[in-house]
DNA sequence: CTAACGATTCGCT
DNA sequence: GCGAATCGTTAGT
């Protein structure tokens, strides 16, 4: 049986690095009793105390992001455009305010449930592909701002499939201009050659 | 209380 | 490939 990661995978300092380690891993949900889950095939790291792109530094502690400064392992989900739900995974120690954004997945269990979802018939990039369109994919919403990845309604397994360091692309972060510099950071990560990431550029 | 903006997506040319 | 849609949150009056 997969094994559920546990807090300590979240509780490390190096966003960067548990956003590499979050590619191959698989996300699941349980919403309203529908199982469905996707191997996460592309991510993006933001950190809380040096990184300009991140909601934390632009608007502080405020009401919506108070979560990024809590406890690691849990789920924050932004929304954006007023349109799109975006998850993402707290990680490191109260007060620091680092998360890891899920930016694709490629569908793996309830497969039918997730092109419902997405009013598609088949597996195309259009399914996971998309901050906005993995969490929709998965059933993700505003609703389960806050919750525990170690419940049983989010969570992520490890499937040990280990990946290959050469088979990781990082490239600088998309849409986040406004952070001069450091919106150059490397801190996107995804998976070479699968259909469901970005295209490259 | 009112005004401005965004970690994007979809549809049309 | 490019431009518009859309609404909750944030910050300012």
């Amino acid at each position: 049986m997969p094994e559920k990661l546990p807090l300590s995978f979240y509780g490390r300092d190096d966003v960067v690095q548990i956003a590499r380690d979050l590619l191959g891993k698989v996300l699941c949900t349980n919403i309203n009793d529908v199982f469905t889950s996707g191997i996460i095939v592309e991510t993006e790291a933001y950190n809380g105390r040096t990184d300009k792109a991140c909601h934390s530094h632009i608007h502080g502690r405020t009401k919506r992001t108070e979560i990024m400064f809590g406890k690691p392992g849990k789920a924050y989900v932004y929304l954006c455009y007023g349109i799109h739900h975006l998850f993402n995974v707290v990680t490191n120690g109260e007060g620091l305010a680092d998360a890891v954004l899920v930016r694709a997945i490629e569908p793996l269990s309830g497969v039918p449930t997730i092109l419902k979802r997405r009013s598609r018939t088949k597996l195309e990039r259009s399914v996971g592909g998309g901050p906005g369109i993995a969490s929709q994919a998965l059933g993700i919403s505003t609703a389960h701002y806050g919750t525990d990845l170690l419940g049983n309604l989010i969570w992520i397994e490890d499937h040990n499939s280990l990946l290959n360091q050469k088979d990781i692309i990082a490239s600088p972060r998309v849409g986040v201009d406004y952070a001069g510099e450091d919106a150059l950071l490397p801190w996107r990560f995804r998976i070479k050659g699968n259909k469901f990431t970005s295209p490259a550029k």
